[in-house]
DNA sequence: TGCTAATATGCTTGTACACGCATACAATAA
DNA sequence: TTATTGTATGCGTGTACAAGCATATTAGCA
């Protein structure tokens, strides 16, 4: 009772497998929650082209540094990012390629309407 | 003062070509938002696979059915998914394949781990 | 030790929004 | 017309959260 070579565990298991698990979909709903947010898909786009400084950021986006400290947060928390310490400044890099292979695909929608 | 072959808009025309425009997140978030929430996400998964009515996913999701009217009136007004009616029955389907595109992605990715 | 620069955190507030209930609207049938 | 079924909408509420201010923390330097 499985659809033709599909993934398995993706909706329940006695259910239609064209509905989602409701903890899969939360997993998927909690991924889109990290670029579905101005500032942190700015952030995330900046940190993949190269290693920036909470201040460098703070400037470039016109926030408050503690706005950018806690998204940072937000995207350390979830492993998305790393930081090297020079002194102290802490800099920041991308370090899941899977978030920005999915902001490159959205990117490239809207350029082509 | 172009990047090689990069995309244009996508930058500050003065700015950093490593930071996004306000108005260019603003419109990648708008995407994102659309599936930053478990619902629907779980809405978009159901109708990329066939057509549905709104008593069906209400049903098959387990939600009120205002719930669900609610959730495809903000997909209608994004022009995400197109409506066929039969009788007082209103069939959906999703008419936005990126849409689909963009959850699949992060779905393989999820499967991954 | 004290001072300064850079970052992180606690607290608060405004805002967005998911979803429930009640109800209005639409379409078919008797 | 009236009743019934399916869908849409208005309203209210609880909740999540972005970002500001104040402040704590960390690191380097005099």
């Amino acid at each position: 009772m499985q659809t033709h070579g599909a993934p398995s565990s993706l909706a329940a298991a006695a259910g239609d497998p064209a509905v989602l698990n409701l903890d899969v979909a939360e997993s998927v709903a909690q991924v889109f929650k990290v670029l579905a947010d101005p500032t942190r898909a700015r952030i995330v786009y900046a940190l993949s082209q190269r290693e920036w400084c909470v201040c460098e950021l703070s400037r470039a986006l016109g926030l408050e540094q503690p706005a950018v400290s806690h998204q940072l947060r937000t995207l350390r928390l979830l492993r998305l990012v790393t930081t090297r310490r020079a002194g102290t400044t802490v800099f920041y890099r991308l370090a899941d390629p899977h978030v920005l292979a999915v902001l490159q695909l959205v990117l490239d929608h809207i350029q082509h309407n």
